[in-house]
DNA sequence: TAATTGATTGAATGCGCATTCAATGGAATT
DNA sequence: AATTCCATTGAATGCGCATTCAATCAATTA
C-alpha cells in the first residue's frame, strides 16, 4: 500500500520558495477568498488555508493584511491593462480595429470571470473610504478613457462624422464596460458575455456606421 | 449666560419614540455610516451614535446588524423604486416622455448623491455572497428592465425602427445606468449628473431619432 | 396613586481575527 | 561539518465588536 513513499521525487515540495512565489501564491489565494466570501469575510487564516501556507506569513511576505489586500488589487489591474494595452501598441492595427480590441479585452474570460468581477466590484464597495485602493483603478481608467476618445477623435475625422462627441462617446463607453460587469456579475443569466460586446459593438455602429457594422 | 434652561419647552425630546421612529433614525444613520466608512467600517457603535442613540436599540427595534443592513438597502430599494415609478404609473404620458423620466429619476438628487451611491455600491460589492442584499435590488432591478424594455417595443413600433432590438437597448440602458453611477461615484470630477443624463439621451437619440432629439 | 407595560440604557460577555514572536527548518556559505 | 541566514511555523496576545441582559425610566392603564 505505502508504496515508494521514500522517494517522492515527482512530487518534490521544497519547503522554502523565493519571495515572489508566494507572494502570488497568497495573492492568488486572496482572490479566491474574495469572491468566495467578500472582503470583509476574507481573514488571513482563510487565505493561508487556501495557500496551503502558514498564518504567519501573510505579514512576512507583505507588511499587513491591507497591504496584501492593496496588492491584490493592483494585480488585477495590471493583468487587465497588459491585455488591451497589447492590443493598442500594435502598429498594424487601425483605430477601428484598436477600439474592437479594447471591447474584446474588456470581457476576455481571463479578466471577466465570475470570480474576478465579484473581486473587481469587493474593491468598488470599499474605493469610496480607501485612498489606496482608488488609486490603483484610477491611473488605468483614466489612461483607457483618454486612448479611446483619442481612437474616435481619429475615427469621428476619418469619417466626416459631424455631430459626434469623441468625449462623450469614449465616457458612453466606459460607462458601458462598468455596467456590462455590473450586470454580468448580478444577473449572470440575462448578461453574458456576448451579449455585453455584441450590444456594445452595436452601440459604436450607430454612432459610427461607416466603420463599425452591426 | 444658562438663561432659560429650566423650561426646555421648544426642545421637547421624550426619552421614547414609536419603532418606526426609532428604525428610521437607525437606518439613516446606518446610511451615513456606510457612506463614511463602508460596511466593513461600521459599527453598531458608530450607528447608535451618529444616531444619538444607545447601543443596544439596535438589537432591540432590530433582530441584528445584518437585519439592520438589509432593511437599510431595502429602504434604498424601495425610495428608488418609488421615484420611477410615479412617473411611469402616469397615463398622461407617452412612452417616450416616460422612458425620459425614467432616466432623469436615475439621476435624482434624491437617489444619485454621492452619499447614497458609496452605499449603493458598497452593498454591490458584498452582494454576490448575501444572498439577502441580492434579492432587494434584483427584483427591481428586473423590473425596471422589463419596463423600459417594453417602452422601447412601443416605440420600435411607433416609428418603424425595422431593425433595432427591444430587449438589446433595454439591457444596453440598464448597464449605461449602472455604469455612469459608478463612474459618477469614482470620478465626480468627470462624471456628473448632467453629463450622465445627456450622455444617455444621446443614446437614445441615436438609436430613436424621430422620438428623441440630441 | 399604584401597577403594568414597553422602551432605553450601557456595562459585561465572549468570540473572531490581525498581528507578534520565539522556536524550528533547511538551504547556502565557509 | 559547522555556521549563517532567511523562510516558515503556529501558539499566544490583545483588541474590536456584536450581542446579551439586568436595571432603569416613563408613559399608559387600572
Amino acid at each position: 500500500m505505502a508504496a515508494g513513499q521514500d522517494k517522492p521525487q515527482t512530487e518534490k515540495k521544497p519547503r522554502t520558495a523565493p519571495p515572489e512565489v508566494r507572494r502570488a501564491q497568497l495573492i492568488d489565494a486572496t482572490i479566491t477568498c474574495i469572491s468566495k466570501h467578500g472582503i470583509s469575510g476574507t481573514t488571513l487564516t482563510g487565505v493561508t488555508k487556501e495557500a496551503g501556507l502558514s498564518l504567519g506569513l501573510v505579514n512576512f511576505h507583505f507588511k499587513s493584511k491591507d497591504a496584501l489586500l492593496t496588492e491584490t488589487l493592483n494585480t488585477l489591474a495590471a493583468e487587465h491593462r497588459e491585455l488591451w494595452m497589447r492590443a493598442v501598441k500594435r502598429d498594424d492595427l487601425d483605430a477601428t480595429a484598436k477600439l474592437s480590441a479594447i471591447v474584446d479585452a474588456q470581457f476576455h474570460p481571463r479578466v471577466c470571470s465570475r470570480k474576478k468581477l465579484s473581486v473587481w466590484f469587493a474593491f468598488y464597495g470599499e474605493a469610496e473610504h480607501r485612498q489606496a485602493y482608488r488609486a490603483s483603478s484610477s491611473h488605468i481608467d483614466t489612461e483607457r478613457q483618454e486612448i479611446c476618445a483619442d481612437l474616435c477623435r481619429w475615427i469621428i475625422e476619418d469619417g466626416d462624422y459631424a455631430g459626434q462627441d469623441a468625449e462623450g462617446i469614449s465616457v458612453t463607453l466606459e460607462s458601458l464596460f462598468d455596467g456590462f460587469w455590473l450586470n454580468m456579475l448580478m444577473y449572470p443569466a440575462k448578461f453574458t458575455r456576448d451579449v455585453a460586446a455584441r450590444q456594445i459593438m452595436a452601440y459604436l455602429a450607430t454612432v459610427f456606421p461607416k466603420h463599425f457594422c452591426a
